[in-house]
DNA sequence: CGATTTACTTGACGCTGTCAAGTTCGTGAT
DNA sequence: ATCACGAACTTGACAGCGTCAAGTAAATCG
């Protein structure tokens, strides 16, 4: 047991990517800083530096972990929607514009240009998992490029998420959301057309 | 003349937003500060404080800046543009999306959650003068709702924009945009309705 | 059992926003 | 004309930040 347990503290990273994750949270994008982080973990300043060598990095961790938040979001909207291609597509959009209002300090560190890591395998693993989302409830409406059709639907549920992310009010109610999503994927022609 | 040319530096809170516009333009958000405006600009850290009382105040300003000149990118896309309606609305897309990639970093911090003061005056004139640009190339599409058909084209331009500037590699291109954008208002039966 | 490696601590450096106090200059009143 | 006042700016200080350097304690290994 060389991996989990380290002598002084045990799990220290994992301390560290909660209580960041926490701080985003509460504070924004801004709140994450490495010396809050530690001593939310009642280490030194400097202990995060051994895992994190750098802020972009214990971002990255943090970021890395908002998207398995993320995926986990729309799949649960997924699973409670109605079990048509359609129910489950807006299902999806349910996921992501609910994430993005319960979380949206880590909505916008990772969406935004925050510096972080982008090539790290961790992130980039866990990023790839969301998109695997999006690609699966488009799946059913692609036409000759499924490519097309993620971009449409990625591009209208992440630019009203944006939006509401960043306090428009005409976008703060969920009713107001589910209606427009749904005129929008009809006006979109996205009947079904496979399966 | 006791507005413009105060005794000391002339016009001093003009020359620091314009530091602030271009600290933003190459540095991303972060790279917006107080002693550095103040140092671009010739005069001691302390000197902004009279006309920035915080750092807040100061990011106001330039993102109240950033949208006088995303307004004007709008709007020569759209005079650029042939005389249709369709081509207009188009127009305005590109222009939007031009200026997104021209200022990645003044893009972040006018859409992004980065501390301002969302009240001020200056900024809320601005940004109504954007907003305004949007609906009137949506209204020869509106239907029963105009607000729909804003929200519609602006969640999708903002959208495709958003995920372009975040680095995303497939709405890299240029061409592929206006390519996007043509047959998502096809698809969105964005006929002309009125006028 | 001693040596090495790992995980952490302490301390320091320069940069940041912000506050306090002092200075310099322009303006308006007398 | 001068005096007072206030606006614009300077200097100086403080705490918090990321980050580097050096030291220490604990676990592992030959």
């Amino acid at each position: 047991m060389t991996q989990k347990k380290s002598h002084h503290h045990g799990n220290l990273r994992a301390t560290l990517v909660e209580a960041g994750v926490e701080l985003v949270r509460e504070g924004g994008p801004d709140a994450l800083s490495i010396r809050k982080v530690a001593a939310q973990a009642g280490v030194s300043h400097a202990a995060p530096a051994h895992h994190f060598p750098s802020l972009a990095h214990l971002r990255t961790a943090v970021i890395a972990e908002g998207y398995r938040r993320f995926t986990q979001s729309m799949e649960d909207a997924i699973a409670a929607a109605p079990d048509t291609a359609l129910d489950k597509a807006l299902g999806a959009c349910f996921g992501y514009l609910r994430f993005a209002r319960a979380y949206p300090g880590l909505f916008t560190t990772m969406f935004g240009t925050y510096a972080h890591r982008v090539d790290d395998e961790d992130l980039c693993e866990a990023s790839d998992g969301s998109y695997a989302v999006l690609a699966r409830i488009s799946a059913p409406f692609a036409g000759a490029n499924p490519v097309e059709t993620e971009l449409a639907i990625w591009s209208m549920v992440h630019g009203y998420a944006s939006l509401a992310v960043g306090g428009h009010a005409m976008m703060a109610d969920e009713a107001a959301a589910e209606h427009f999503f749904r005129s929008l994927f009809a006006k979109l022609n996205l009947a079904e057309k496979g399966v």
